[in-house]
DNA sequence: CCCTATTTGTTCAGTGATTGGATTAAAGGG
DNA sequence: CCCTTTAATCCAATCACTGAACAAATAGGG
């Protein structure tokens, strides 16, 4: 868990100040309590990192000052000496809070420093013919009640994370999200007035928006420890993939990575939406399966649609089968594909494709033992995701707690 | 957005010690000086980095005599005021040594701290035939040149790179190199008493070894400023692929990236000695651009193939000129997957496709504009490498250099 | 020609954070 | 009960950056 130790340093190539170095030690020790299984001790944390047992006290002493991290009772230990306090990270201190609008429903959920979800609610609806103001009006009411319940336990949200469907810039503005109709869609701007998702708190904008692959991505990734470099595929109607690699998410140049639906996967394949031709999407995409199973699903919704397949081949429906046996097929080309350009070693089945896990993934397998050139001596795992269709919400929140885990001196100089 | 982008510190997850600090600054200092593109003065890197006049001073007064950066007469500036002392790389410092093991030559070259080729030398030999011991006995004799030539011009070696047409390990083992015929050849152990490239010198090895590509991908970074992040294509026997985003060489999990190669570009196509169908190699690999245009070119040497094929072209025979539009479709239905999955702005033809760019361009272009999703608004520029033939040597040299300029601390206190 | 404004680079006391050693705290074992 | 062992803290010393004052070098104006 907690991978993404990169120390972010208030300016990047920037001067380091003498303050930074304070700055740094502090990301440095939060991070060790975070990864570590068990309550490590100040003078473990001195004994890893290399610093002086004083200094490890100095740089505690603020973390738990700023409700960082806490003292537990030492664990029962044999051998002599005195018994260690045992620091782990305080689960009443800041939390994250996660938003998602998707086709079918709307989700909040709060996730505390620990990795904890303590609160988190799906409200079902089809958002396809409702106005972005009117969605965004909806989500507002469920971060309110989210907020009325962190109130009740005790934490306060340092800042919340929206995801959605669709290609988002770096100011929050959704320039495309086909599935929910949505065309430059300026999200702060249409928040604006609703204070706490509004503006800036000490220079962090209090709401993020990014794209939902991403999102569940980083959430496969806080969920299941050990993997630290994978590809997340996230199959709904479009296909999107989440790429990991060594536990920091890569969003490509502009940020906007992860259109693996659109990776060719036939030259001379059916057009698609996109202006191609034999795109992964029109053999893997959600319509194609549905197509191809023998049922019009245009009208149904994606979540259903999914449930609906799976019901179908756990019954034995023979063309629903051979729908899902060639889409894991193509999609075992296409990221076998991915899987040699960036030497990957894991697959994790995201979105819709988690419920289909079990049919999609002989396949996908099969292709990538065939097909990618290390599988000899260094097989590929597919799995499916961890979190299921809540990778996305729960993501969010996580990626907000995890960025005060990397910087906490934003968090501990926040009210000065 | 923009959580987990990656930071560049010496230690990313160790302790910052008290001493971290001025090493910190030497990099960031030293990065100023190299990025700029006229000498700087200290006052102007205080005043750009925040740093005070008085700790840039210190700083500089270091790496002066570190032999890292040297004084300039002041450029003729109008306006009042004392005037400055420009600061730039050392030319007279270390330097780097590039060494390419290829399958039809052998080169080094010299490469000082401001990214100049202070020397160069290739040796043409088809290597195929030649064992590993006797191929590396060769190179070590154009290294010992290469070395007498560095000591006539004043300048010390600090490193050397190796460049390997293969998959290489992080112990410079170099696993598999199919056009060379070589299959797990340890290059430090067979080089072991050639002294200048054994063992380490301060902690850090005197001979790296790396995959070709990524070295080329690394050289095009180096010579072209203003392109940080791109997609650098290399087209021998195989298709090798370097990743470069922000900066930085991506280089996958285990350090296997790139193999272009082998993405699925048609899966019912002809199979590949990868055992996958329909590869990427089988459609714009040198072997199959020559058996589309009619020669039979097994026995031609890499290099020779590709200027023949240039040749044929600009003669403008039919059968040259369409196996080329058809490898250069190929090669941009793959590329078009990439740029769509990592959001790529850039791509970079080199190898045997930079000499062959004039032809390759339009279809791989066409092939970006159709497919790519973020063509509309942001195209796809793609043009050919500016080193030609030379990036892998020249890169390999040239991350030596970079090395030393990203963390300067390690040749400041390498002597103490 | 001299004087002033201006910018550069250096010197020096001051401060913040880490260091290393000594000290106190809290157990277990003989 | 004393000694050993390990944990955490205290304190003077040190290292590197800060800020301000100062010296150096030049252009421009009277």
């Amino acid at each position: 868990m907690w991978h993404c130790q990169a120390v972010t340093s208030a300016n990047i190539a920037g001067a380091v100040r003498q303050g930074s170095l304070r700055e740094l030690n502090l990301a440095v020790v939060l991070g060790r309590i975070a990864a570590a299984d068990r309550p490590p001790s100040r003078a473990a944390i001195a004994a890893d990192t290399g610093l002086t047992r004083a200094t490890v006290s100095a740089v505690v002493d603020d973390l738990i000052a700023g409700r960082l991290v806490a003292e537990v009772d030492p664990e029962p230990r044999t051998g002599a000496g005195r018994p260690a306090r045992g620091l782990r990270l305080a689960a009443d201190g800041p939390a994250g809070l996660g938003l998602e609008i998707n086709v079918d429903y709307l989700a909040a959920c709060v996730v505390d420093l620990t990795g904890t979800v303590r609160h988190h609610e799906v409200c079902r609806a089809d958002l396809r013919p409702v106005s972005p103001t009117e969605a965004l009006a909806r989500l507002v009411e469920l971060a309110g009640r989210a907020r009325a319940a962190a109130d009740r336990l005790g934490i306060t949200l340092a800042g919340a994370t929206l995801a959605v469907p669709g290609l988002v810039d770096a100011h929050g503005l959704v320039r495309l999200a086909p599935n929910l109709g949505w065309r430059d869609v300026d999200v702060p701007a249409l928040l604006a007035g609703h204070p706490p998702l509004t503006g800036t708190v000490d220079g962090v904008p209090a709401l993020t928006v990014d794209n939902e692959a991403n999102l569940a991505a980083l959430g496969e990734l806080h969920a299941v420890p050990g993997t630290s470099s994978f590809l997340h595929v996230s199959g709904e109607i479009g296909i999107g993939a989440g790429i990991v690699l060594d536990g920091t998410l890569f969003r490509g140049a502009r940020g906007w990575s992860g259109e693996l639906g659109h990776v060719p996967v036939d030259p001379a394949g059916p057009g698609c939406r996109c202006g191609g031709r034999g795109c992964l999407e029109t053999y893997a995409g959600q319509e194609a399966i549905l197509g191809a199973a023998g049922l019009s699903g245009a009208d149904l919704p994606a979540d259903t649609a999914a449930r609906r397949l799976a019901d179908l081949a756990a019954a034995g429906d023979p063309a629903t089968r051979a729908a899902l046996r060639a889409a894991g097929t193509a999609l075992g080309v296409a990221v076998a594909g991915v899987v040699n350009l960036l030497d990957l070693d894991t697959v994790v089945l995201g979105g819709g494709y988690a419920t289909l896990a079990r049919w999609l993934r002989p396949p996908v397998a099969t292709e990538l033992t065939a097909r990618v050139l290390t599988a000899a001596w260094s097989p590929v795992s597919v799995r499916a995701a961890a979190l299921g269709a809540e990778s996305a919400v729960v993501g969010g929140a996580g990626a907000v707690v995890r960025q005060i885990v990397a910087r906490p001196s934003g968090w501990l100089g926040r009210r000065q």
